[in-house]
RNA sequence: CGGGCUGUGGCGCAGCCUGGCUAGCGCGCUUGCUUGGGGUGCAAGAGGUCCCGGGUUCAAAUCCCGGCAGCCCGACCA
């Protein structure tokens, strides 16, 4: 074995998904820096890919990119109840710069919406001004406790929007657009089908009034919160009087959104299409669509080998490697580990014959195709490959999706799942969006993911915990 | 932040319990030849603050204390 081995999902799924990141290529711990990892090249095309995706979308939706400071004074924070109380504890702050005690402490953000509030009320005097549509590119930093490669790292990458708004009806039309682009990325470019919904109360941002979020469901059956989107009311826009004049000359708080989406999204796609040999990266995402391995024995094969390939792989786009010293079956190994859908083999056989040898990531099936046939061959496959990982993630999705009508129905199924045992489902049941309910799931340290916006099942029931009317299920899992 | 496990050339590990000579092994790496359609073989080499800091001892990878980092569980969370 060249390099270490994948540990089996079956086995350890947890360690599975370590070996899938560090093999692939994508990130590793930074070890010197508690809590975060060094995103590598193979990582970094892979955001870079999402990056262009949603940027491309929050630009055709009117949003116009800015950057804010990293550092947030820490009295800006305070200026929202809910938000402060929220972030409080997951806070790096800094007390000391230049040599000298500050006299107010910055924190580096968790987030952006107090800083940008605060610009915000600069910026915008009358509706004119009004929708203002911002997003930003930037870091991050929680302190948190447990950390995982890309799923919670105490310094992430993500883009926040942030948006406000002339009235209510207009944010919350905003906030559930944004919502839509990210479940088009996660489903149409990660093949990741995800569920739409609102946030119980219990589970929503600090310092929204309401929180949507797409959730996407693991090989583990865990959910992953992919995506999220918030309706912040008029309460940012009081704490820090971010005001307009209407049409009408009545002056009043604008109504602001904002939602985000992270590196995480990596550790999803990770855990959504990959397998026990490595990853498996979407066509949509991939950096590398395809790469072309040439073999050859004598120099003068080589040179006819060579020739071709470098032909071949300049009219289709594909990687060439042409690296010296490794054997073909090292090299198709070290593909495979990092997820190129498409691998070509391009040997003295084919050459004699006029074939290309096509290997297919997903499902290890090799085919022999024409040359003439090869550049509208492997476009063929590569879609077929996105179609196929999205159907088996949908699948699996809708084969653990089950139906329960009382809690211990829901606790009996939800209880003995972990990450790493995987078994994971999502329990759809009838539940009042109250406190009683996220306490009593979280007895078996479950949460209600969401209340879908779509309700896919048979419409209004009794709440099982409260015994009251509501009108569709809710999503329960575990989850990361 | 609490509990458990772990940290030894790039990677995976042995050695630690029961302190002792030059710290081993497999893989990878370098050079040469060979091989090449799923990790080719042979030969010769290079590469180590034994996680860090203290302590005990004539002597510490090994024992003790403290710290750092990782993984798993729990509480908290994108």
């Amino acid at each position: 074995m060249a390099e270490s081995p994948i540990t089996a999902r079956s086995k350890d799924f947890a360690a599975w998904y370590q070996d899938v990141v560090l093999s692939g290529d994508m990130a590793e711990p930074a070890e010197i820096v508690k809590g975060c990892m060094v995103i590598r090249a193979n990582g970094y095309a892979v955001w870079e890919v999402l990056q262009r995706e949603l940027d491309n979308r929050f630009k055709a939706t009117g949003h116009q990119n800015m950057y804010f400071p990293l550092l947030i004074p820490k009295s800006f924070l305070e200026k929202e109840a809910e938000h402060v109380e929220g972030f409080a504890p997951e806070l790096a702050v800094v007390t000391v710069a230049g040599g000298k005690e500050l006299e107010e402490p910055y924190v580096i953000r968790p987030t952006s919406e107090t800083i940008i509030g605060h610009f915000f009320a600069k910026w915008i005097q009358s509706w004119r001004d009004l929708p203002m549509l911002v997003n930003q590119w930037a870091n991050v930093m929680r302190w948190e406790l447990r950390t995982r490669m890309f799923l919670r790292t105490t310094e992430f990458l993500w883009q926040e929007g942030h948006t406000a708004h002339s009235s209510h009806d207009e944010a919350m039309e905003e906030v559930l657009r944004m919502l839509d682009v990210y479940a088009d990325v996660a489903e149409n470019i990660m093949a990741m089908p995800v569920i739409k919904g609102q946030k119980t109360r219990a589970e929503k941002f600090a310092g929204a009034e309401k929180t949507f979020s797409i959730e996407a469901m693991m090989q583990n059956g865990l959910a992953l919160q992919a995506g999220t989107s918030h309706d912040l009311g008029q309460n940012f826009g009081k704490a820090f009087d971010v005001k307009f004049q209407s049409k009408e000359g009545q002056l009043d708080h604008v109504w602001q959104t904002s939602w985000g989406v992270s590196t995480r999204l990596v550790g999803g796609l990770i855990m959504s299409h990959s397998d026990d040999k490595g990853l498996v990266l979407p066509p949509k995402l991939a950096p590398t669509k395809a790469v072309l391995v040439p073999i050859y024995r004598k120099d003068e094969e080589r040179a006819q080998v060579m020739e071709v390939a470098s032909k071949i792989a300049k009219d289709i786009g594909a990687k060439l490697d042409e690296r010296e010293g490794q054997t073909p079956g090292a090299k198709f190994y070290h593909w495979e580990r990092r997820g190129v859908p498409v691998v070509l083999e391009l040997g003295p056989r084919d050459i004699a014959a006029g074939n290309i040898v096509l290997k297919t990531r997903h499902t290890g099936a090799k085919e022999i195709t024409t040359q003439e046939g090869i550049a509208e061959r492997v476009p063929q496959v590569l879609e077929q490959m996105q179609a196929e990982l999205y159907a088996a993630a949908k699948k699996r999705l809708d084969d653990n999706t089950v139906l329960a009508n009382s809690i211990e129905q829901v606790e009996e199924i939800l209880r003995p799942v972990t990450a790493e045992k995987g078994g994971g489902r999502f329990v759809m049941a009838h539940m009042k969006d109250d406190a009683r309910c996220d306490a009593r799931v979280k007895e078996f340290k479950a949460t209600i993911r969401c209340i879908p916006l779509v309700d896919r099942f048979d419409g209004p029931g009794k709440c099982i915990v409260t015994g009251e009317q509501v009108d569709r299920r809710v999503v329960i899992a575990k989850a990361y």
